[in-house]
Order: structure tokens, then C-alpha cells, then sequence
DNA sequence: GAATAACAAGACCATTTTATCTTTTTATAA
DNA sequence: TTATAAAAAGATAAAATGGTCTTGTTATTC
């Protein structure tokens, strides 16, 4: 490696670690959904998140309307709307920002299209564009109800 | 975003910036291989790379044998073996590191498998399969022909 | 209305990744 | 054999990401 350390996660990375925490927390949240709100606290104790970082994001999500927050006693966070009309794309695209206008070239080109391919780019694009219809396609509900099935599974 | 700044390019993230580097001096050197070295700074140059920073990449690649050095002057650096036997994933994993032993999950959870996959488990495992394949298939003569041969078809 | 329990917010700190600066080592050419 | 040109190496710095601390603000309960 190149630098002194790192933490051998690097390869295949679809967003960052802020943005898996908020995906984790919005599944949660789809998952228990209850008129009474969730404290951030008892997410970030099931997910092994830290608290103070958990709450960061989350004020991001409030911000975005995807998740509303209640303050004071008996506070907590909801979903901001009906789980199935939450897209994974729009969880990621509100924690890292919205996705480069152009398509980044699998080696880091800038001069890379389909007129002028880089040379991987014909193997990349496809791919690039299943990746993108997996986080497009994935609504809330339909995760939280596998995450719902698989414990179901698991307990029998 | 979470934090103040960030530069919009997280999202499907296949390896560092170092290892870019990497394989953009590689596909270089395999593109216009002589017996004669190329000098590190020269192919900084051609691709918009911090000379040092480029420096620091090609010792590790030394270290690894994916290229011979020759110090001195009329020094420089060559592929360390024949381009067609140097595939793309031997290039990333000597910079970024190996790729860990367990299959990293989508949402990061780490009690994901086949057995008990998270919600994103059955989209997410075959279009890992397909990254690692265009890496594990993709030799650095392959690369270099289709640079050479772009090059022809944008000067005609 | 005071105590309490929750999120909000901003400053701060740590780690990792990326990049630079300086010096050393090695080989070549004159 | 000396000047020069290249990679090697180590220290340092800058930027990005990940994480913590402290103090507000708001709502609830008693």
C-alpha cells in the first residue's frame, strides 16, 4: 500500500460511511414505524453507530425532508413520508450530494464517452448502470420487509 | 452533506485515487513500451499527476514487481513482466490493498451472507461478481491496444 | 414553572488519504 | 572523477472523512 495504513475497504465502495449509517437508520425507522417517534440514540445502539455522528446525519435527512424530527420529551425521528415512496438513491444523494453531472470513467479519465471510450469503459458503463438501477429501484418498504422476513427466518 | 465539504465523486467508488494513478502510469508504459525506461515524470505529466505523489505509487508497484526501476541518469521505469500477464486487479490490490477476506455488504452489515442476506443482498452479490470479473479479465495489453487504437481512429 | 429528556448546532479533534518538500542513493555521461 | 539526472526515502503538510464535546433549544411531565 501507499500510504502507511488503511483500512483494505477501499475496493467497490457505493457511497460513504455517513450514507450507510443513514441507510441503516432509514430502514429502522421503515422497519418499527409507529405514530410515537424513535430515539436516534436507540438506532445508533442497534446499528453500532456512534451517537453524536448518527445525529449529525440525521439533521441532514431532516433538513431533506426525509426523515422528521421531533424534539423534547418523548422525542424521536419518523420517516419523512410513506416508506414506499423513499428511494435508496435519494438517501445516498442527501448525505454524499448529488451524483457528478458526468459519468466518472471507470480509470479516471476526463476525456472518456462513448465516442472516445477509455478502454474499460464499455465493460464499466453497463455495470454503472445496473448499480444505479439497483439504488433507484429499492424503496423503503420493500427493504424493511425483507430485513422483517429474514428475522421471521431466522427465529423459527 | 454531513460534513462542510465533499467532492462529489464517493459514489461508486471502484478504488483509491492512488490506485487510478496506478493504472494510468501501467496502461502508459505497456502503451509505449521500449527497451529504453520511460521517466515517472514525464508520464506524471501526460496524465495530470502530482510528480512525488507518482513517485511515492511507483515504489510501491517496484516493491510489488509490477515494474523494474533503473536509477541514474537515463533512468526510469518499465513494466515488470509481459503486459498481457498484469491484470487490472493485481494493480489495485498492490496499492489499495488486498480486497477483504469476507465479502463486503452493500448497507454494511456484517452479519450478511447467502444464508441471511440484508435487503440488498440478491441485486447487490451478482453485480460485485461483475466488477471483480472486469478487473480479474482486463490485462494491461488488451488496455493499452484499445488506448493505441482510439488514438488512431480520433487522429484519421 | 422547574426538572428533565430529547433533538440542534457549532466548534473541535482524529484518522485516512492525497500531496509536497528535502535529502539521499545510484547510475550515466562527459 | 566529477557533474548530472534519475529513482528512493523520509518528513511534513493539506484536504477529506469520520467522530467527539459542549452548549443550545424545545417539548413534556410533574
Amino acid at each position: 500500500m501507499v500510504s502507511s495504513g488503511n483500512n483494505y475497504n477501499i475496493q467497490f465502495m457505493l457511497y460513504s460511511k455517513s450514507a450507510e449509517y443513514a441507510i441503516q437508520a432509514m430502514i429502522h425507522l421503515s422497519e418499527f414505524q409507529t405514530d410515537k417517534p424513535t430515539m436516534i440514540s436507540s438506532i445508533a445502539k442497534s446499528y453500532d453507530i456512534p451517537y453524536q455522528f448518527l445525529a449529525k446525519i440525521v439533521q441532514t435527512l431532516v433538513k431533506r425532508r426525509l426523515i422528521i424530527a421531533k424534539r423534547g420529551r418523548n422525542g424521536g425521528i419518523n420517516l419523512g413520508r410513506d416508506a414506499k415512496d423513499i428511494y435508496l438513491h435519494e438517501i445516498i444523494d442527501a448525505v454524499d450530494g448529488p451524483p457528478p453531472e458526468k459519468d466518472i470513467c471507470a480509470i479516471g479519465l476526463d476525456y472518456c464517452s462513448d465516442d472516445a471510450p477509455c478502454p474499460l469503459h464499455h465493460k464499466w458503463k453497463p455495470i454503472r448502470k445496473n448499480i444505479r438501477e439497483m439504488l433507484s429501484s429499492e424503496n423503503l418498504e420493500e427493504l424493511a420487509h425483507r430485513v422483517i422476513e429474514k428475522r421471521e427466518l431466522m427465529n423459527k
